[in-house]
RNA sequence: UGGCGGAUCGUCUAAUGGUAGGACGGCGGACUCUGGAUCCGCUAGUCUAGGUUCGAAUCCUAGUCCGCCAGCCA
């Protein structure tokens, strides 16, 4: 199990080390994750990143993950959502296996267990009414009050909570709660609600059950049923950790494993609303056709728009696992959908905005059949079809310009382009209706280009996609772009409605090559210079595709000349505010000494009068382990500086994770002295500083038993010096070069050569001067 | 105002006291029968102020900003 991914180059992150850290430390022999998804909604990219994360784990520790429905909540919950959460946990490639649970499966010992708690005496019923609970409650700032049923008997808990399971009250009358503290400053610890009363039927146990037990109390015991061994979820339930850890504590006894909650920084997305409230908004109010409407952000969404369940792995992988509270930018997402089609997808032709061509030159009643590549020449793939070519034609509408701007490279009059996979074009003459518009271009071609390439070796500037008029289909084609123009939909108090982007969805109808009648549901194609189209699973029948883009290429010609148009970058997120300087100011030692009282004011000076800077002064004064700790050491080193350094520095960070030191002022005295008198670097004090805080040894028989020393001969240094440089040429003529920074690099790495006993100083000398002779010798 | 988290190029993310690196984006160039792809180059960052250390993104102190928590939702 030292070695446990199959994935050595993959990027590793808190998560993974962590779990890595478990497994080397024999916390855990195996790993099991779940996903825990509540059936009532449809699955989107946000679940993607969460799947990923839970069955990768699972794969790469080579343990297993579980699928559970986290179904205790009545109201809200359907079959329906249970099915296509798993049908898209399936598409994405994961496998629970045998290992598909219902949180409702568990209800019968889950109300076992509220028996033990209520027996115990750390349950009871309260017969408040909603809303004496919540003032009760507290906030954040006040103390809860306990309720006036808090402190009923444990027979009186037990038989009220068995009527409530027999149905004998309303809803509402009463609930039952954990009993932890009101006072609590984590509000999660207020004396939760365990239990309430539900009479409707659940879409599993029918009316089998009119209590329902709450997330909080559900989760945990759910996972440690399944031998759970990382719980992971997402940041917002760091607060509930508390809450997780104290129903596993208090029901130890009955459960099987301890498993362990790990939270992460959920998925946002720019220009996307990604909560499951907004997602059914949209699905309600009909802004967009379901569930699988192939703009939302749901993964029936992407699966219909054409986005695979590949292109999803990239870039979850991509985006990585932190804490960070972060908003992926949708260039990410797109970026990866591009690559993952690139390769997959067969270009072919289609006209999206037909302008029709005239080709004098080419007899009316003659077509041809050119042969054209389904792949370009930089994808691997092999095959071709035939297009056939004729008299009439259609190009874009938006490939030819009367009046061609600056850098335009397209059709013009009198320009010559090419055609692609057929000949050059020249455009003699332009045709429009009464109203000035473009209706046709007359052009004549030449002959000996067939295929695309001029026998003279000339070679237009610009190639365009083109189809026969008399042999094109009408397709219908869905151009899918952002839902929503606003990075973050909603931002600055604005209702998320008025940032959907009216474009959104163009449906045209387009002429397309005749080989695409055949399309299947389900397949993807690139249309050259437009996209990446996706047959549509559902509206494409036999002979009648229908296409959703799933993407646009990139274009930069787009972008060069509309650089601030057709996609306003409206009102982007907060920026973080610069530093004015004025407001972070810190407190300066006179402001801080002002508003102190007379007693901590005394101590402070006395600090300041044994010489210590105001910081270290202000420490002390704050702090009375560390001030005796101070006092007891400076007894037995006078160094007050130098014993305020490890006290502030080291002692106080030693102090945050644990109440009391293994040693008192005099140990650390010796410790100090030790570096006084140059036995130990500072580096070489810091390991033993350590050894102390686990052993609790005096510092000299640490040193003693490990046999550390600091290495000051110069006679000694030398060749450790000599060795870490013959070792790295390339970076010894960096530094030649000028990168002097690399001399902390070479002193770090003679550092680690000596064990950490090189003395700093010396070495960086006679590092300094080494490179010097180097340069030397190099002229 | 309390508790818990968090802060590294525009964005996302590495660096676990020893060269601040990668990706996306942006800009420029090469190449091209897709203004695609590919390739090359450039751009740009450690929240602030002090301190510890030979050396700090990393440790200490103070501050700033952001997120979450007061559902009988999960």
């Amino acid at each position: 199990m030292t070695q446990p991914s199959p994935r050595p180059n993959a990027a590793t992150d808190f998560i993974r080390d962590r779990i890595a850290a478990d497994l080397a430390s024999g916390k855990h022999s195996t790993v099991i994750t779940r996903f825990p998804p509540e059936p009532n909604g449809y699955l989107h990219l946000g679940h993607a990143k969460s799947i990923f994360l839970n069955f990768g784990l699972a794969e790469e520790f080579g343990g297993r993950c579980h699928l559970r429905f986290d179904d205790t909540n009545p109201e809200t919950e359907d079959p329906e959502y249970v099915e296509s959460i798993q049908r898209d946990v399936r598409w994405l490639g994961c496998d629970w296996g045998d290992h598909l649970y219902f949180a409702s499966d568990y209800f019968e010992r889950l109300y076992e267990l509220a028996e033990e708690l209520i027996k115990a005496g750390k349950a009871y019923v309260d017969s408040s009414s909603e809303e004496e609970i919540r003032a009760l409650r507290g906030t954040v700032t006040e103390p809860g009050r306990p309720s006036p049923y808090r402190d009923r008997s444990v027979e009186e808990n037990l038989d009220l909570f068995r009527r409530m399971r027999a149905g004998e009250f309303p809803e509402g009358s009463h609930v039952l709660r954990a009993k932890i503290d009101l006072a609590a400053k984590n509000m999660k610890m207020r004396d939760p609600l365990l239990y309430r009363i539900r009479k409707r039927p659940h879409y599993r146990t029918g009316d089998t059950w009119c209590v329902y037990p709450f997330y909080d109390y559900t989760h945990c015991l759910s996972d440690a049923f399944e031998g759970i061994t990382h719980s992971i979820c997402t940041l917002e339930f760091e607060n509930n950790r508390e809450l997780y850890d104290w129903v596993i504590d208090n029901l130890r006894e009955h459960l099987p494993a301890r498993p362990e909650q790990i939270e992460f920084a959920r998925l946002d997305l720019s220009y996307t609303v990604m909560s499951k409230r907004k997602l059914l908004q949209l699905v309600q109010e009909g802004i967009v056709a379901g569930w699988d409407d192939p703009r939302m952000p749901t993964l029936s969404g992407l699966r219909r728009r054409g986005v695979t369940p590949d292109a999803l792995r990239t870039f979850c992988e991509r985006i990585g696992v932190a804490k960070t509270n972060s908003t992926v930018d949708v260039q990410l997402f797109e970026h990866c959908v591009r690559d993952d089609l690139n390769h997959r997808a067969p270009r072919v032709m289609a006209v999206l905005d037909p302008l029709k061509v005239v080709i004098t030159n080419y007899p009316e009643d003659r077509s041809e059949e050119l042969d054209a590549s389904y792949w370009p020449h930089d994808v691997p793939r092999e095959g071709s079809r035939k297009v056939p070519f004729s008299r009439e034609l259609f190009i874009e509408r938006d490939d030819f310009r009367e009046d061609p701007p600056k850098k335009y490279k397209r059709l013009a009059p009198g320009r010559e382009v090419r055609l692609r996979y057929g000949y050059f074009i020249v455009c003699d003459e332009v045709i429009k209706d009464e109203a000035g518009r473009v209706v046709e271009l007359r052009c004549t071609y030449d002959p000996a280009t067939r295929g695309g390439a001029a026998p003279d070796g000339r070679s237009p500037k610009a190639t365009l996609h083109w189809v026969s008029a008399a042999h094109a289909i009408d397709v219908e084609v869905r151009l899918y772009d952002r839902l929503f123009r606003a990075e973050v939909p909603g931002a600055d108090g604005r209702d998320y409605h008025e940032d959907l982007n009216p474009d959104s969805l163009v449906v045209v109808r387009a002429k397309a090559e005749p080989s695409l009648a055949t399309a299947g549901p389900g397949e993807h194609f690139q249309f050259e210079r437009q996209g990446y189209f996706f047959a549509d699973p559902v509206d494409t029948s036999p002979g009648a595709p229908v296409f959703n883009r799933t993407i646009g290429l990139r274009d930069s010609w787009a972008k060069r000349s509309q650089p601030k148009g057709s996609r306003p970058a409206a009102p982007s997120r907060p920026r973080r505010e610069a530093p004015t300087g004025r407001s972070s100011a810190p407190r300066s030692r006179d402001d801080y000494l002002a508003g102190l009282p007379p007693a901590a004011r005394e101590r402070f000076l006395a600090f300041e009068a044994r010489g210590l800077p105001w910081g270290d002064a202000r420490t002390l004064a704050t702090e009375p382990a560390l001030a005796d700790l101070f006092a007891e050491a400076t007894r037995h080193h006078d160094d007050p500086r130098a014993v305020a350094n490890w006290v502030v520095n080291d002692v106080a960070r030693a102090l945050k994770t644990r109440s009391e030191l293994p040693f008192g002022g005099e140990a650390l005295a010796e410790l100090v002295e030790l570096v006084a008198t140059n036995r130990l670097s500072t580096k070489l004090a810091r390991r033993v500083f350590e050894e102390m805080l686990a052993s609790g040894e005096r510092p000299a028989a640490i040193v003693e038993r490990k046999g550390w020393r600091q290495l000051t001969d110069p006679a000694e240094l030398r060749p450790l010096v000599e060795a870490v440089l013959a070792a790295d040429p390339e970076r010894v003529a960096d530094y030649r070069g000028g990168k002097e920074k690399l001399l902390g690099y070479f002193l770090g790495q003679v550092m680690q050569r000596s064990g950490g006993q090189a003395d700093p100083k010396t070495a960086r000398e006679l590092l300094r001067s080494a490179l010097a002779e180097e340069r030397g010798e190099a002229r």
